[in-house]
DNA sequence: TTACAATTGAAAATCAATTTCAATAAGGAA
DNA sequence: TTCCTTATTGAAATTGATTTTCAATTGTAA
């Protein structure tokens, strides 16, 4: 797939070279779909974006890019029980962006909340602390999720 | 398979028998070898154990007993990221047995805590109604998870 | 004991994700 | 610009977990 410039943010093609990668118009495009709308997206549907715009582009390229985008920090990734992947786009710095989600079991739509985050994050650096202490653990990561019904799939 | 009574409990049959099911060895086997240790098997774990004992049990029956078991209440079954399922006994009411875990990203080794979560489920019931109300979702269920590196992957 | 439906296990199918590999394209050097 | 090296790409094959299919077997109510 050949270049085609200006799609992408200005910094994205420093940052790659940065770590001896090459900046590449499915890469270009990718983030710039998974920058353009909000929301926690499986493979398949980022494929089906980037397709529209670029048929010839493959899926495994887009598999590649996704995680490359996560080790770069721009996206996040996600299993939330249905066994497939989902990535969404990290927007200002990570622990700005820091928030939980909320699951439909039904239809697996994923709502964030930040509202309500404070006291949640207060009491897990405290558990963490003590889990650490207790069980010796280094604890890099957490995971709060809810699951249930939305509104429409309550009916 | 032919049945061999006697490694079950007495009320499994009843309990089966009473939604239109029926007891058998593999049943039996599964439920006995899963309640014998403590701990979160993959299914290939279990199907070893199971068939120490009777090896002409298949992994397709394990797979089905397994899923069988989480609905009658007796199991429940994880996603701790690594790709396959995890399941473990549910001892004594599911309130009394509710914990978190903590996870070994290097490992997989899991740690039941229940230490720590009296101050969790305080704090989650007041988020899960505020979540409800602002989100008109119906919530049955929440994961919290740790991840990081148990002792011996530290090093 | 009999009849019937539930259960089983081997093989095949599915599904997400990864690997392989030859062709292509990015980007530094000349 | 042109050349050269090497990263990237995409199609096809592979993996690994789980599910489905289906004929043979087995549990259980009558
Ligand atoms: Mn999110
Ligand atoms: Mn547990
Ligand atoms: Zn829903
Ligand atoms: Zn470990």
């Amino acid at each position: 797939m050949p270049r085609r410039d200006g799609c992408g943010p200005p910094w994205f093609s420093g940052q790659l070279r940065g770590c001896g990668r090459r900046l590449t118009a499915a890469r270009e495009l990718i983030l710039d779909v998974m920058s353009r709308k909000e929301g926690h997206f499986s493979v398949e549907e980022v494929y089906a974006a980037v397709r529209k715009q670029y048929p010839r582009v493959g899926l495994v390229t887009v598999y590649r890019t996704l995680t490359l985008l996560v080790e770069m920090g721009l996206l996040a990734c996600h299993e939330f029980g249905d066994g497939r992947a989902r990535y969404e786009m990290i927007r200002g710095s990570k622990s700005e962006d820091h928030h939980h989600h909320l699951v439909c079991t039904s239809c697996n739509r994923v709502v964030d909340y930040r509202d309500f985050i404070d006291d949640e994050v207060q009491l897990l650096k405290k558990t963490e602390a003590a889990l650490s202490k207790r069980f010796r653990f280094k604890i890099n990561d957490h995971v709060i999720e809810f699951y249930g019904l939305c509104e429409k799939c309550q009916k």
